[in-house]
RNA sequence: GGGGUCGUAGCCCAACGGCAGGAGGCACAGGUUUUAGGUACCUGACAGUGUGGGUUCGAAUCCCACCGACCCCA
């Protein structure tokens, strides 16, 4: 046994290559556009600097760098870049606590992130870093801003929004889950207030439409999720005249064929139509229903288990199909940002209008015939399919047939029209925070709002820290007097600046854009660039941005799009969400006490170790459990592929001609190089490593008790080896290389090439069946004929013992298998 | 309630509709080496694919129902 004397040491590795590297700087992309190589545009979301690397970017990063590093490999100009998502609360908040300014903790927790990048080995191009809280990059968003403000996409509107009582400001819709903050998990209030907005709602079909190109290169659950959220169904609005006032109601339903079930009408309770409709005599009562559904959380209010409460508002609505009045009530169980605010409601064939009913009341109509039990009786109300019944015109139809005849029949009598509806909302985007985008609005008393010239931005931030960041409800920007106080870029009177800053999914939305030429100061990117890099060929990052910042950044591609400065729809061609590190079968935390620091685990494993623990522990969209997987197995298996590579460059040098090697071994290496080829591009890591690893061992034998070290074929298996590892283990793969008598660096070797000639098996064994039970088995020539194979089939003996006779049907898939039904 | 994803050895996981003599790994047991432990090398045992139907010559794989887990929307 020739087990070598060198310990394989990955900390003394890492010492010795990272330097190298830092030198060789391999990873640079070319910008140049004679340069002939295909291009790859890779990215990892890009992280936030909360301290120090975590396990899950270990492996959001570990995961990316194996595609990137096979591009290379391939020979392919890669453009892999490197930046921070910088803005954001944190930092705010570590700077009041400690007295600070927000960029000290983040700028040096960006220095942390870095070095620790660096020693993990990723191929970044790191001459394109960027950080979204430099004035060199927001003065982009603030750019881009003016451009949706000319084009109506920008706007400031009152209504109720979502408030985050412990981060003391607003949030989007989408920053809301369940009813809590997206960040902090504190309850959402509702507050009316005046905000700004992107106009997401009008890019809402498109979103939608467009989600066809995304079809196989997404995960489904991600398309489901965001098709869920953009939320289009179709249906009517109706028109309803209200008694005792002019102006009619409108509502919409999606259920118009149950019209002639209507038997109330309901307006949501915080909606300012109720107060308006509301007869003078109930007003006081709808007041004290309104300081009760206030004093509930939204999840309270969602919660479907929730006993209906609402109130009589006085007031009759008209039904415009059949003249019926029905009593118009308010109630917390319509949502005034859903449709117009407020519904037809229609007992017997939606559940919680006739949990309504049966609580004050109120009669269940049937106009559909489901062969159900009556809804009025059960409770239950039936939304299956049937004939209409009660409904004049509509009896005897169906659904479908229904809905476009009353359709026809609201338009006729101009009462009503098809209609569609998103549950998308518009995207507000201002925050009451400090350390983000200034908005570039100055409010003028005479001229509104006026954006700030192209040319005056960026608008920096005040320099403001500690105390004076401190939540208060309004902006930290407002209490900057010197700052807020401008002239107006119009008129030149005294104005104000707006104080809110945007929302930092903003700065996420673009950035995959300014990395095709970071420094580029005359405009947010270069067009050309971007029209030789985009769209993104592969992203990779979590799941738990399926419908914030994948959504927001869609969005802008396609506004972008429409501007002209990007030829592609959309951003992102392939999208691969990793799935999280947990222990224990639990999310790590603080809490917990299970967590797992990454920084400990390269200490103690190696860098090379860690990363393919990450990577060989199951498919990437899978969790992994930490307490399942082995970091030590990892290093043990590294330690074994290096002797492999230590003993073949010892005993032989390069350029030796592998035909003269050993055959077996010979083979093996190519079907791995063939196999770990197709599973790499299919995001089969895990398996890919399984490969390596019976790679190694047949290395092994061969060096043991087979042709020994020296042959040829033990070259070219570990070389193949080092190259392949170099994706996963890139210091123990490039000191292998250098064993084996390569110069730096093996990020660059070349992806080995299978030879067609030795994928070729010179007989397979073939499986004969018995009515689908395996009976036999024979070698056979790979080139078998289908009848040559029967033949043999049929004639053997073990077969003829399962036979009583000619066979009923034979089914030959040569060369692997017959089936023989008797 | 609606939609989605997924159930394979003690555990993590493989398997174009075609051999589960499981690919790989962990853990376990044994052997060789070793003063011993560890390392290294070799060997072994362990499941019949959540349940029930269907399609098919043939189903872990496709379809339906049910059970269970997770995610999204109500």
């Amino acid at each position: 046994m020739a087990v070598s004397d060198e310990q394989y040491e990955p900390q003394a590795l890492q010492a010795k290559w990272q330097a190298r590297w830092e030198e060789l700087d391999p990873f640079r992309a070319s910008e140049d556009a004679d340069d002939e190589r295909p291009r790859k545009y890779l990215l990892d979301m890009f992280a936030y600097p909360s301290g120090d690397l975590h396990m899950g970017h270990g492996e959001v990063f570990a995961l990316a760098d194996v595609v990137a590093r096979y591009w290379f490999q391939r020979g392919y100009n890669v453009l892999h870049p490197v930046g921070w998502d910088s803005f954001g609360l944190p930092a705010e908040n570590a700077a009041i606590k400690h007295n600070a300014h927000p960029a000290e903790w983040t700028y040096s927790n960006i220095e942390t992130q870095a070095a620790s990048f660096k020693r993990y080995a990723i191929s970044f191009d790191w001459s394109r870093r960027l950080h979204t809280s430099d004035p060199e990059y927001y003065r982009w968003n603030q750019w881009l801003f003016n451009r949706f403000f000319e084009r109506g996409l920008a706007y400031r509107k009152g209504g109720l929004v979502n408030w985050c009582p412990k981060d003391q400001t607003v949030l989007a819709n989408e920053q809301v889950v369940a009813g809590r903050c997206e960040r902090c998990g504190s309850e959402v209030v509702r507050r009316e207030l005046t905000q700004w907005y992107f106009k997401i709602t009008d890019y809402a079909d498109r979103l939608l439409d467009d989600m066809a190109q995304l079809e196989g290169g997404w995960p489904d659950r991600v398309l489901a999720m965001q098709r869920n959220w953009i939320g289009r169904s179709e249906g009517a609005d109706v028109r309803f005249e209200i008694e005792g006032r002019d102006e009619p109601v409108t509502v919409y339903t999606t259920r118009p064929d149950t019209l002639y079930g209507a038997t109330f009408f309901v307006v949501a309770a915080d909606a300012p139509l109720a107060e308006e409709i509301c007869a003078p005599d109930r007003l006081e009562a709808l007041e004290a229903y309104r300081a009760e559904v206030a004093k509930l959380s939204d999840i309270e209010r969602l919660s479907t288990d929730k006993e209906k409460t609402g109130v009589f508002l006085g007031r009759h609505a008209v039904n415009p199909v059949n003249g019926e009045r029905i009593p118009v009530w308010a109630a917390d169980y319509v949502l005034s940002d859903y449709g117009h605010g407020a519904i037809m409601a229609v007992p017997a064939h939606d559940q919680r209008d006739l949990d309504f009913a049966m609580k004050f009341g109120l009669p269940v109509q049937v106009v559909v015939h489901t062969g159900l039990a009556d809804p009025g009786e059960t409770g239950v109300a039936t939304s299956g399919e049937g004939k209409l019944v009660n409904s004049g015109p509509l009896d005897g139809l169906s659904k479908t047939e229904a809905i476009s005849r009353i359709i026809e029949v609201l338009e006729e009598r101009g009462t009503g029209a098809a209609a569609v509806n998103y549950r998308l909302r518009d995207w507000l985007l201002s925050r009451q925070r400090f350390w983000g985008t200034p908005i570039p609005i100055t409010h003028c008393p005479d001229c509104g709002e006026v954006p700030v010239p192209d040319d005056q931005l960026p608008v920096t931030l005040p320099d403001m820290r500690g105390e004076a960041l401190a939540p208060k409800g309004v902006s930290p920007l407002a209490s900057a007097t010197d700052w807020v106080n401008v002239d107006c870029p119009k008129c030149g009177g005294r104005a104000l600046r707006d104080t809110d800053t945007m929302d930092t999914f903003v700065d996420s939305s673009w950035y995959y854009l300014r990395y095709c030429s970071p420094g580029l100061e005359d405009g947010p990117f270069d067009v050309e660039q971007v029209r030789r890099w985009g769209p993104i060929d592969q992203y990779v990052g979590g799941v738990e941005h399926a419908v914030l910042h994948l959504l927001y950044s869609r969005f802008f591609t396609k506004v972008l799009h429409d501007m002209g400065m990007v030829d592609f729809t959309e951003p992102f061609v392939r999208l691969l969400n990793q799935g999280q590190v947990i222990n224990q079968g639990k999310a790590m935390s603080k809490s917990l006490g299970n967590g797992v620091d990454l920084g400990d685990q390269i200490e103690k494993f190696g860098v090379d170790a860690v990363r393919l623990t990450m990577v060989f522990a199951g498919p990437p969209e899978d969790d992994i459990d930490w307490a399942n997987v082995s970091p030590a197995a990892s290093q043990k298996f590294l330690a074994r592929a290096f002797r492999v590579m230590v003993e073949a460059g010892a005993a032989s040098a390069p350029g030796t001609d592998a035909a003269a090697g050993d055959l077996e071994l010979r083979k093996v290496t190519h079907r791995t190089i063939d196999e770990v080829t197709r599973l790499v591009e299919s995001h089969h890591f895990n398996v890919a490593i399984a490969r390596m690893m019976e790679l190694t061992s047949a290395a092994r034998r061969a060096i043991d008790s087979g042709p020994g070290a020296a042959d040829p074929a033990v070259r070219e298996a570990a070389e193949a080896l080092a190259v392949m590892l170099s994706l996963v283990a890139p210091y123990v793969a490039e000191e292998g290389w250098e064993r084996l008598g390569h110069g730096p660096t093996i990020a660059r070797a070349g992806w080995p090439v299978a030879e067609p000639a030795l994928l070729v098996q010179e007989s397979v064994t073939c499986v004969v069946q018995v009515a689908g039970k395996v009976r036999d088995r024979l070698e056979v020539a790979p080139t078998i004929s289908g009848t040559e194979l029967e033949g043999l089939a049929l004639a053997s003996e073990k077969v003829r013992a399962y036979l009583d006779g000619a066979p009923r049907k034979v089914i030959v898939r040569a060369p692997k298998l017959v089936n023989i039904v008797p």
